[in-house]
DNA sequence: TTCTGTCAACGAAGGACTTCGTAGGATGGG
DNA sequence: CCCATCCTACGAAGTCCTTCGTTGACAGAA
């Protein structure tokens, strides 16, 4: 097993696309992403991440269909622990702060976060 | 007023420093990093910074010492939403989660999370 | 003064990312 | 059959990041 499998910039665009929808052709992830990138661009960058084992395809017709392999999960290994070493010190709470105040959330998310916690101390405790 | 201040992946090694000890010199700012880049590799990331009006100078003796501008707030500004938006499909609530699996809080931090969530709630009822 | 160590400035190399141009294969209509 | 269209493959340009070498200034010790 290797690394975490590290997504750039964009790259991760991509990878959105693709966890949110399941999976994609060239053309159906091209006209997800918000800006107009030309269809090569797109292409190319999907044989990039199957080259690194991130996507695969099937054949659809004459085109590809692109599936994810690597899971959201695994893509944010890392990623949120950097973000509070660096920019949070450490804190997860002032993330947590700030993300609540970024985007407030619903009375319902709010609720199913305080589970969250909840499960949390039933574990330790 | 420009954008929220983007900052690379290097640069954010640097700002964590500075947001941590208050100010730094070139080589205060090189000791403090884990890995041992070249002085003038700091020094040069420190003009750049400064060069985005992230940070600033003072004269100290023949050296400068270097303070951060930007704030961590608005540093993470983006960061979090991209991340949620990315990654975790625009739920906070699969962030927190993951958060907590990455890095178990103390009893207190939960509770201090839960005291977070509780303000938020007055506020909106 | 001369040597040594510390410092900022600058330029440039090297590599990683992103983007696209061009080529070539297949398909379907005329 | 021939052309327009849709697709992948490949290569390469351009840019951004990161790193460091070299230079010149300055200060203190010998």
């Amino acid at each position: 097993m290797s690394n975490p499998t590290r997504f750039t910039e964009r790259e991760l665009d991509l990878m959105a696309v693709l966890w949110k929808a399941g999976s994609g052709t060239v053309a159906e992830v091209r006209d997800a992403l918000d800006d107009d990138t030309g269809y090569t661009t797109v292409l190319k960058l999907l044989q990039i991440l199957e080259q690194k084992g991130a996507v695969r395809h099937e054949r659809e017709g004459r085109a590809y269909r692109y599936f994810p392999v690597t899971g959201a999960e695994e893509a944010s290994a890392g990623a949120l622990s950097r973000l509070v070493d660096t920019v949070f010190q450490g804190s997860s709470e002032l993330l947590l702060a700030r993300l609540l105040s970024e985007r407030t959330p619903t009375p319902e998310e709010v609720e199913r976060m305080r589970e969250i916690l909840d499960e949390l101390e039933e574990d330790v405790g």
